[in-house]
RNA sequence: GCGCCCGUAGCUCAACUGGAUAGAGCAUCAGCCUUCUAAGCUGAGGGUUAGUGGUUCGAGUCCACUCGGGCGUACCA
């Protein structure tokens, strides 16, 4: 509908020369009484045109010029919006595109032999993912999902530093559990990570082992295995959840293959860093942020800017026409720095997209729970997908957007996900299938020859919206909003319900019963479709 | 102090980027199953959009200030 809008604007601007450099902008009203579509420009141009709204709309209208079998109705409102009512006939074509593009439904090439990767998640392997982790992992997961949806050819990664401090830590944890274990008392450092996880692991050397490794280094045996049970469990919960990364990227490759001296070359070389107190300071005030920062610290051991720093530059050496970071709140300072460096290094950063999703909060009891890993004290992502499902906990992240703050009450997450939102979209699937084996054994066939008929309030309603899901994914893609894909589909899971209670298949008059089914199959399509770009399953029973 | 984010119905959140009467779910109340799944449908109540000013035809949305909350503000990542 809205396309035939756009071309019927289009060709009238070349009549109009005031609707050629104005933006149109289309959109459903709230209220059906104001028609299917509905345009403000005729207010927007008031001010340039110096003429009263109402009057520059007559004028646009008298000089539309398009098919009265397709729009129905154009009439003025208000202050002077343009209100287009589209012919039922016109509206009930879609079922014949959905039903022939099935799966491919509504994708869109318009970002076709793109390439994008999108970085998300990027924990380091010291323990378990936690329920913080879930909304970036199932956030990321999804947005590369649109942009896949949308043409882009998207990479998923990983990035992790298993050297290092913290590592360090790590190795020497397992190793205190591991002594403990061996009748040793020992007095547990407060700053080590204190998770049954590390018990575990302790607990798998010593079936493995015995007390051979008593004088094994914490950084050598301990630290490995450590890093590769902790992964194993990480990929293991990223499954559970649909999530399935291209490439790990440890930072330190970029070591390895020497990309950090070179960094730090060029650096010098141009002139954008210096010596001070020790370190070497990057110039960054000279590049528009507000201090200098150190990149090499006075012990010789680069900061998290500089590897940051050579790992974006490999994306755009990758040759990614979108680069997609997803961070938590708690990196909202770092990212100018990085960035900053990267054009100084003459790499067109208008490329990179930080997303940064704010906190989820964990309520418990009433209670806010503080998380840390390190004492562990966190509700892992495992549990939560262990008590409520990957649909749910999928569903849940993608609800919301990215900028609002999150709280998630565990208990009503576990009492109450019988009323979660995402069991009412697959109960409309669910439902539909169940149609498809009732009306099997009715010999009713799916039939797109008598859509004229599915001319009901009910029918309507459920059909225009159909019309605008192409156009919502690309709009969720390209502003990177999972959220609105959620409430297009509750939406459309509503027009379906109140169908199915105001207008029956089995017992209608043939043509009627096949139009309808044909309706349905419409409907479970996009439904499908729309699931699949979350990432929740579409059953055909509940 | 400074930077980013937030403040909307009892609770959790939307609001098509400045549009028409601010919407959903949960919770509460009242109805609807001899017919394709009642995990559904219909209806009711619930709002000074934190506050005060400003910008304009028009503000939850933009600007300024105030109040309240989250995350940062390292030679930690």
């Amino acid at each position: 509908m809205k396309k035939y809008l756009i071309e019927v604007f289009r060709l009238t601007s070349e009549k109009l020369d005031y609707l050629k450099d104005i933006d149109l902008i289309l959109t459903v009203p709230a209220l059906a009484k104001h028609g299917d579509f509905s345009t403000n420009v005729a207010m927007l141009l008031t001010k340039k045109l110096r003429r009263n709204p109402k009057e520059i709309a007559n004028e646009i209208i008298s000089e539309l010029v398009y098919d009265k079998n397709i729009i129905e109705k154009i009439e003025i409102a208000g202050p002077g919006f343009i209100n287009f009512y589209f012919s039922p006939l016109y509206v009930t074509k879609i079922v014949k595109d959905i039903v022939e593009s099935k799966d491919e439904f509504g994708r869109s090439k318009k970002h076709a032999g793109k390439k994008a990767i999108v970085e998300f998640v990027s924990a380091n392997p010291t323990g378990p993912l936690t329920v913080g982790h879930g909304r970036n992992a199932v956030y990321g997961d999804t947005v590369a999902n649109m942009l896949e949806w949308v043409g882009y050819s998207v990479d998923r990664e990983y990035y992790f530093n298993n050297a290092g401090r913290q590592m360090r830590v790590l190795g020497e944890s397992v190793k205190f559990r591991y002594l403990e274990l061996l009748g040793q008392t020992l007095e547990f450092p407060e700053d080590h990570y204190q998770g049954e996880y590390i018990k575990d692991i302790a607990k798998g050397l010593i079936d493995q082992y015995g007390n051979k490794l008593v004088d094994e280094p914490a950084d050598g045996i301990f630290k490995a295995t450590a890093e590769q049970e902790i992964f194993k469990d990480i990929e293991n919960t990223l499954k559970s959840l649909n999530i399935k990364f291209q490439n790990y990227f440890n930072e330190n490759s970029l070591y390895e293959s020497g990309k950090i001296k070179e960094l730090l070359k060029i650096f010098a070389e141009r002139n954008l860093s210096y010596e001070k107190d020790g370190a070497t300071w990057l110039k960054l005030t000279e590049l528009g942020n507000e201090m200098d920062k150190v990149i090499v610290k006075s012990t010789g051991e680069p900061t998290y800017r500089l590897p940051d720093i050579a790992y974006h530059t490999t994306k755009f050496d990758r040759g990614y026409d979108l680069i997609i970071d997803i961070f938590g709140s708690d990196h909202n300072a770092t990212y100018p720095d990085v960035m900053a460096g990267l054009r100084s290094l003459g790499y067109d950063t208008d490329k990179v997209k930080v997303l940064i999703h704010q906190f989820v909060t964990i309520m418990q009891k009433g209670e806010v729970v503080k998380m840390s890993t390190r004492k562990a004290n966190f509700i892992t992502l495992d549990e939560l997908v262990g008590e409520v499902g990957g649909d749910v906990v999928r569903y849940f992240f993608n609800m919301r957007g990215i900028s609002s703050h999150l709280n998630f009450d565990l208990e009503l997450a576990k009492t109450q996900s019988d009323e979660n939102p995402v069991f009412y979209l697959q109960y409309a699937h669910a439902r539909i299938s169940s149609i498809f084996r009732m009306t099997k054994g009715e010999e009713l066939q799916l039939s797109v020859e008598n859509l004229d008929l599915l001319t009901s309030e009910e029918e309507q309603n459920l059909l225009k919206k159909l019309h605008q899901f192409q156009e919502e994914m690309l709009y969720s893609a390209e502003s990177f909003e999972s959220h609105r894909i959620t409430a297009y589909l509750e939406e459309l899971a509503a027009l379906f319900h109140r169908f199915y209670t105001q207008c029956r298949i089995i017992g209608s008059e043939k043509k009627l019963a096949e139009a309808r089914i044909a309706l349905c199959t419409a409907t479970q399509t996009v439904l499908r479709n729309g699931l699949k770009i979350l990432g929740v399953s579409a059953p055909d029973k509940m």
